[in-house]
DNA sequence: GCAGTATTGTTGTCATTCATAACAATACTT
DNA sequence: AAGTATTGTTATGAATGACAACAATACTGC
């Protein structure tokens, strides 16, 4: 009699095409695919949480920054993302019509605007914010560790300078 | 006289706009966005690396993962890259054309291909391989150094179970 | 063996993202 | 004042990704 596969006498029936794991081969070595699939994951646990707020990253980054440097004109904005300012526009169009953004003359400059968040828009980001780090943060650093994280943070820092 | 900010004792002219740094706020500690921008500097690399193999980063993948798993079928290979099997199609349409891979009748299933390497396939990957090491992962661990690599390789993984 | 259901590869379609060229208004250089 | 550069914008096309539908084939329960 060959030895149960599972601790129960009852035979599960083993799926016919056995399953076997994918191997990775060359990929297993290469850090870009590693890195592009956390990415992936990372993203799509930050959409899942910002769905209620209806907000991409892309977006919130951009809040982010209008935030943190109040006045600094369209193009540094979009500069700073890696944004090229032809796409930058209608990401704009779309804050400054949810009102969270708003364009503003720049002073000493006609052709360029300088950026600033609503009311709305500095509470929104604010609470986004808090939302964030209570959810999807959180979950990050369960499966991180907290010391891990910095650590990481560290690392990509270092990469980001290659191209 | 106030200190000058070069070597030399003419004075540059500063741009008139101080190009003071845009400060990321709230992005500073957010894991996806730091991941996100050492990704596309690592896949910019890997372009770069690759142009003259004419192999963008999911073409290599593909072929890495049929080299490792000869036979697998079409289905098991894009599911296992996480690439949709109606947009693996075109994908696996260029390969073929190119005749790096095959589709084969997959045994005792005639709906599904098995997919192989042909001999020019493997050659190819092997040289763009040896090519993508001796540059772009050369490159990759001079910014990172060796143990940094695995350290960041393993953080990355624990990441992956995310979502 | 048969009826219903699931899977596979494929096509078509649509949304999103990204890069590029062109343009008018404005600023800068000389 | 003339030529050149920058800014925001529009238009356009490539690449990517998600989804529905379909025909062929396989599987399941009876």
């Amino acid at each position: 009699m060959p030895a149960p596969r599972r601790k129960t006498e009852t035979v599960e029936i083993e799926t016919p095409e056995e399953r076997q794991p994918v191997s990775l081969g060359l990929l297993d070595n290469l850090l870009g695919y590693r890195l592009r699939r956390a990415q992936l994951s990372v993203f799509q646990d930050f959409l899942v949480t910002m769905k209620e707020f209806d907000l991409r990253p892309a977006q919130f980054s951009v809040l982010a920054i209008i935030d943190a440097n109040p006045g600094l004109k369209q193009s540094r904005v979009s500069e700073a993302l890696g944004i090229n300012r032809a796409n930058f526009v209608a990401l704009l169009d779309e804050l400054e019509q949810r009102k969270l953004a708003r364009r503003a003359p720049a002073p000493g400059d006609r052709r360029s605007n300088a950026l600033f968040l609503t009311a709305k828009g500095e509470a929104f980001l604010k609470d986004a914010y808090r939302h964030l780090v209570a959810q999807h943060e959180k979950r990050v650093e369960t499966v991180l560790g907290s010391a891990d994280k910095q650590q990481l943070l560290s690392l990509l820092d270092k990469l980001t300078t290659l191209a």
